[in-house]
DNA sequence: GTCTATATTAAGATAGAC
DNA sequence: GTCTATCTTAATATAGAC
């Protein structure tokens, strides 16, 4: 712990911004040495996995952020309307006001391990829950409840990709805009 | 022309494939070499320029198939609806039922030219454009079918996206079935 | 626990034979 | 126009000093 020149939570942060942005075949160990102010020798020391691990333990923390930011509020105390809204601008500060692309998405294209896949798989499925959860609080049925998540998510994700390749994220805050409605008028 | 053991268009084809499944950072010369039985070598004789040659060469192939097969028939004869319907099945063809990503999303992720990137852009605003056009001729305000051609583009990337992540192609499903409503009903 | 130095492999890229 | 062979660079990964 004496030498240690960043936090292993620092370090986390650093690197989802770089894969979030140039993907798992686009980051180098040598790019997220640089970022982290690390040799690659130490990345090695901490994940001897190398970047197998080190992308697995930025999904990881991705998860817990997203328990404890999407799925924790959505379930907690307030009207389904209001921890809708937190919930909404959570979303939009982690995402930059849709500037940032989505951690999940990047990774999923192929190239990092099984347990990588599995894990983006599990996070975007219990974030799709948390949905389900308060659409079916707010009246929906279990199937509409299902329908409303889906879409929240399709068109969160797909906004965001609209801003990264037309630059422009107009329709990423009309998106957010919408979420409330989406998910609590029945 | 004599010894050539693959067409361009087919060289194209293959390329794409490879591109839109593991990005532009993930796809190497020798996989494409590989994939379209050609050597390295011969890949330098035909582009010049590499990969970033390559994918560009990838990305205008893709634009002229959206001009078309959208944006053409979107402006030909028929009923609005069913010329949605139309391309609806195109775009259900080349996506490969939802099993299969956009290339226009997974290479704007960074990587190669910004060459490259002014293509991808400019190929999904003629596609948007496309979109826009049809939801007028249906009666919508020029702002109103800006906000649909948007809506439709940003479920159609997001469900997309929710197919890669999940497996499951359902969410893809009803986006298709969706369109013609919303580019073609005020 | 981090560093410097290095081994190993694979990538992009080119030269020259056929 | 494609091939084999090779060059150069950069990537992953490890050994050992401090």
């Amino acid at each position: 712990m004496a030498n240690r020149i960043i936090t292993d939570e620092a370090f986390l942060i650093t690197a989802l911004d770089l894969f979030r942005t140039y993907g798992f075949e686009g980051v180098s160990l040598k790019q997220l040495a640089d970022a982290t102010g690390l040799e690659k020798a130490s990345l090695y020391y901490r994940y001897p996995g190398g970047k197998d691990e080190i992308v697995l333990a930025v999904a990881t923390a991705v998860s817990q952020w997203l328990e404890t930011n999407i799925a924790a509020p959505l379930a907690g105390p307030g009207t389904p309307r209001k921890r809708v809204a937190c919930v909404v601008e959570r979303l939009r500060e982690l995402y930059c006001g849709g500037t940032k692309s989505c951690v999940i998405d990047v990774l999923s294209i192929p190239g990092g391990s099984p347990e990588l896949k599995t894990g983006l798989k599990a996070a975007m499925q219990s974030w799709l829950n948390a949905y389900v959860e308060i659409a079916k609080e707010c009246g929906l049925t279990p199937v509409q409840a299902r329908h409303r998540a889906e879409e929240a998510m399709v068109r969160f994700e797909g906004s965001l990709v609209l801003a990264r390749v037309l630059g422009d994220t107009s329709a990423f805050d009309r998106t957010l805009k919408l979420l409330p409605d989406l998910l609590t008028v029945a």
